[in-house]
DNA sequence: GAAATACAAGAGCAGTGCTCTCTTTTGTGA
DNA sequence: TCACAAAAGAGAGCACTGCTCTTGTATTTC
């Protein structure tokens, strides 16, 4: 046998711990899905676990840092959820693509509204993100990103009047390089604003600011996704 | 002298009931924002006056309900702030006052960033928003439908390539209603996604969502309501 | 002036996050 | 093998929360 690596348990106790680890994070995800963030309760979670509060403390230094591991969780499912979407369309269908992207985030929302509102709705950690998140909050992003790159700008409905804000360019060309693609500025600016526009309409639609006007609001949806894949000159 | 009107105080008690009513709500406002919602507390507010817990119940009967005045009061202030933009642009400069919609907004949330966490964020009392919060919240819609009843259909860069879906039409001809004009329904189709997009952005810049990556955000803001414009065919 | 009403205070309940101390269990190096 | 160190769990306790109930005191109304 090889030597040992790092990542196995250690002895019974380890693997323990291990257990216990994501027996808290998954009754952690339990309460989450079922009263949101703001009732997550470790006392509740000790309860569930038989266990005395004070001995959570021994896996998660504090109530946030749970959350946080949620949070991760959190993106990370989203993040997957779109990528097997968008996994699953020929590559050559940019129209396809986009869309079912665009569903696959509105149907895990619905799915999960309170997952969705801990991770885009106001944050409840202060104002700066922990730094763990970033790569997990990044990958809807990056598809996103990736698709932008294969867009041929000259379909693009909507070009800039006027040339590029010199400073938005440089964030453009950052974003690239985040990604590792090419993709035209424009496209990629216009892709910054369709995304926007996809969070902002799931936000609207789970936190009910439609207040019911738009119920159900399949129909809208389908509408904005279609003009967008317009505006990206991706219709045939 | 004439019989007293029902909104006078009736004595020295109900005047001074008025004002600590004003008082419990100005302090709220202020820990509101400076910590945000979530550190709101009716304990801390009776400190700050000089009163027992206790005695606030009598005037609010639950935090929530506190909440609620601050949410209406929230909506309130940013609908007025969004219709005294329009107003100061001349009325046939539908692209001028759309701009100015939309950095009336943009400038309300940075500088108020807890007031919109608190209502445009995840939503903390539960997901059905309570009666008197919806005339206030409306205020931004209405001025939005407002603009694109006076937009020319025919200016428009996308119309639908099929028919309006029935039911979306419906909801369309419904918001109109409720404003009382006529826009036309593509256009206000368009516009409801504009809205979406508008305060997609917004979320995502103040909560952190872009990751300093459009740090400063001004430059695609502006680009964002400029494709807008265009897409409105608002462009001279 | 008497009765009804409004108000304020204080104690108390059940819950929270988190810390500290103490005991038991487990792993490890001499 | 055995002593020692490290880890784990329990329990008490602190400071805080929203909210209720009782008790005493003002104020308004009849």
């Amino acid at each position: 046998m090889g030597p040992m690596t790092d990542d196995e348990p250690h002895g019974v106790r380890a693997r323990a711990r291990a257990e216990l680890l994501r027996d808290v994070s998954r009754i952690a995800r339990s309460h989450l899905a079922e009263s949101g963030a703001a009732a997550l309760s470790v006392r509740a979670i000790a309860r569930e676990l038989g266990l005395a509060s004070s001995a959570l403390y021994r896996y998660y230094p504090s109530r946030d840092a749970l959350l946080t591991r949620l949070i991760i969780d959190s993106y990370d499912e989203l993040g997957a959820a779109v990528e097997d979407a968008d996994a699953e369309v020929d590559r050559s269908d940019l129209a396809g693509r986009f869309s079912a992207i665009c569903h696959a985030v509105r149907d895990w929302a619905r799915a999960n509204p309170h997952e969705y509102a801990l991770i885009y709705g106001s944050p409840v950690l202060g104002y700066a993100a922990p730094d763990d998140t970033i790569g997990s909050a990044l990958r809807v992003a990056l598809v996103l990103i990736g698709i932008a790159a294969d867009i041929d700008p000259d379909g693009l409905l909507l070009r800039s009047r006027v040339p590029l804000d010199p400073t938005l360019a440089e964030q453009l060309r950052a974003a690239n390089a985040l990604a590792g693609v090419d993709a035209d500025l424009d496209v990629l600016a216009l892709g910054v604003e369709l995304w926007s526009q996809l969070f902002g309409f799931v936000s609207f639609e789970l936190f009910g600011t439609f207040h019911n006007s738009f119920e159900p609001a399949d129909a809208l949806f389908d509408h904005q996704v279609d003009r967008a894949i317009q505006a990206f000159g991706l219709s045939r």
